[in-house]
DNA sequence: AGGAAAATTGCAAACGTTTGCATAAAATAG
DNA sequence: CTATTTTATGCAAACGTTTGCAATTTTCCT
């Protein structure tokens, strides 16, 4: 029956013998449209199964009612339990949201501005790739004044609204943490440097090493991706020569399981041999033996921030002077067995190693 | 300096005295163009920022170059893995993936499809609530000849293009391998019946012991919603009397992981006493203690199954006569220690549960 | 050189909305 | 019962493209 005919808002107007303005303006609520007519023109919608044509009006009015968000890869847990909230929440009020991916290349995000600026989406939420340091393939969005907020993974010299987790705060309660427990030599795998976020947790960790008077040493710390493979790599080299460390900060916790269980097959006991703490509080931290030491970065709570972020750019008039204010997401360090403290009459295995 | 100037090819056009079409084709790479005024056009574009309106294209030639993806939740292993590639796949092929989640409520479900159909989607794939058994409103999509996939989580006697994992054979190779392991009291956990791929997976489960000649008992299956919280009150009731069965198919890994944990506090060891087998190899399977045996469900592969789907769909003409095949996606047993066959010598606590 | 064919470019309509302004109808006031 | 305000509706332009068809220019033959 329905071939070829798209029904609009003209086909409501013919049927009802009225103006297009006053269907649309029926339709979209207009407190100068009667009841009557509203109720009229709803019904008659329905019955022919009209379904208002988004790009229309998007072109009309140029707002896409469409935000996208990019981030590094949506099959993560972190990015994915954000994405997860920012999509829910801005459902709500009425947004979709066009999740991309960077499979963390820079390349491609470079590319996914430009297309997303194509559809003229109405904010952008970015969580960089690894390897971003310019951040100029995202002025088109500035210029045009389109809302543009940053999270986790953010710029460190690019005016823009940011969201991030206090990692800074992160590297340094991990690491006092580990100390506390009686570390004296803390190796830290973090990702590259090109990240600021990892800039600031190495930070972090060297000013807790300082604080509590153990000497920083560069040999200790690794910069690379955190995947399996290469954390397994850094063990190799770790545990190549002694004396091996008492304790690993691994920057996530796909990093922190590695070690773990290379620590497993050279029969060193976690945490008595040696304290591991990951970061981001992955699922599998409470699942793995033993459960993995973590920070929890609260990904729920910066979706919404991101998500409320993006909505309130969003009602500013677009005349309103850009406050590039940046908000801080708190940690919490949680505490596991494989960081545990270590029972007196257990320290055998410990005395051993060193 | 770029203030309210959202450049257009009518811009283009005047600054080079040339038609709008003319601009419009050269930007398209028409062949009727020359390849001069192709490059004058590019550079001019270039020149002032230039950058298309998907929604005025889009609204002319009604096609959005953007897909739906529905999905019950994106932060879940398995549909996050699927809809990562679908994603990666489409945007290659200069395609647009509106991804979102229906939380597992029909209602939200329904609500998707209404706003999806007015963004004017080119497709449409669809993994359903849990509950979804009517799937009437997908049918403007079929009405208006819009591409339509399901995958995962299909319909049973809807008219559409499916691609789904092999949950029959996935529910008999479980059950057959607990059985081959000695198992002879097996429990299922199963998900809601309202989702036809637990009723496969059952199936699969009843065939298998009828195979073996091991009695089917209304009692030992448990339909419900399969997270921690519902795996925990399953065991309750299962471990309320004795006997208590010595092998547990769990239909999601969620679940198995709850119920091992349960088995720990109980002090039954795994395998020895109880062998457990989840569903869907999520990455926690292969960290817990024991590893977790699992079906692997390729979801990669499914991914790429449904976005070759949707391409090759949206490239048959309007007119072409709908083909609603079925795609099956093989699986595997993945078998770790859960699942183990027991050495000899340390049968000795199952002999005592037994 | 003259004409036909081929290659390029331009005109103008269309896609389905929204909205400022003008108009018409109804309600109120004098 | 007219004049004025309030309320409800209609007109027409605009948003930025694409594309069938017509018009123009160039190329090629004889």
């Amino acid at each position: 029956m329905s071939k070829r005919t798209e029904k609009t808002i003209v086909d409501i107007a013919e049927e009802l013998k009225l103006s297009i303005s006053t269907v649309s303006r029926a339709l979209n609520n207009h407190p100068n449209i009667s009841v009557k007519t509203k109720e009229k023109v709803k019904k008659m919608a329905n019955k022919l199964g009209y379904r208002p044509n988004a790009m229309a009006a998007g072109l009309r009015n140029s707002r896409s009612r469409t935000i996208g968000l990019v981030v590094p890869r949506i099959s993560m847990f972190f990015p994915a339990t954000i994405s997860t909230v920012i999509q829910n929440k801005l459902y709500e009020h009425g947004y979709h949201v066009l999740i991309c991916q960077s499979n963390d290349s820079l390349e491609q995000e470079i590319a996914l501005a430009e297309t997303l600026y194509s559809t003229r989406i109405d904010a952008l939420a970015v969580s960089s790739t690894l390897y971003t340091t310019d951040f100029s393939h995202f002025d088109i969005f500035k210029d045009n004044n389109i809302p543009l907020v940053f999270f986790d993974r953010v710029p460190k010299d690019y005016q823009a609204k940011v969201v991030r987790g206090d990692d800074y705060l992160g590297g340094y309660t991990v690491t006092e943490h580990l100390i506390e427990k009686g570390c004296k030599d803390i190796v830290h795998i973090s990702g590259p440097l090109t990240c600021s976020l990892y800039v600031d947790r190495v930070a972090g960790y060297k000013n807790a090493l300082r604080k509590h008077k153990i000497p920083f040493k560069k040999s200790r710390v690794f910069y690379q991706e955190l995947t399996k493979e290469n954390a397994q790599q850094a063990c190799e080299k770790i545990f190549a020569r002694q004396p091996w460390p008492d304790g690993v900060f691994a920057a996530n916790d796909t990093t922190a399981i590695a070690i773990l269980e290379h620590c497993r097959k050279l029969n060193l006991r976690v945490p008595e041999d040696i304290k591991i703490v990951g970061y981001s509080n992955d699922p599998r931290a409470e699942i793995s033996t033993p459960t993995i030491t973590s920070i929890d970065q609260f990904p729920a709570l910066m979706g919404e921030r991101v998500a409320a972020a993006l909505l309130d750019l969003m009602q500013q008039p677009a005349s309103a002077p850009q406050r590039y204010s940046e908000e801080i997401v708190p940690i919490e360090l949680i505490e596991r067995a494989s960081s545990a403290t270590v029972a007196a009459t257990k320290t055998r295995g410990k005395k051993k190693v060193k």
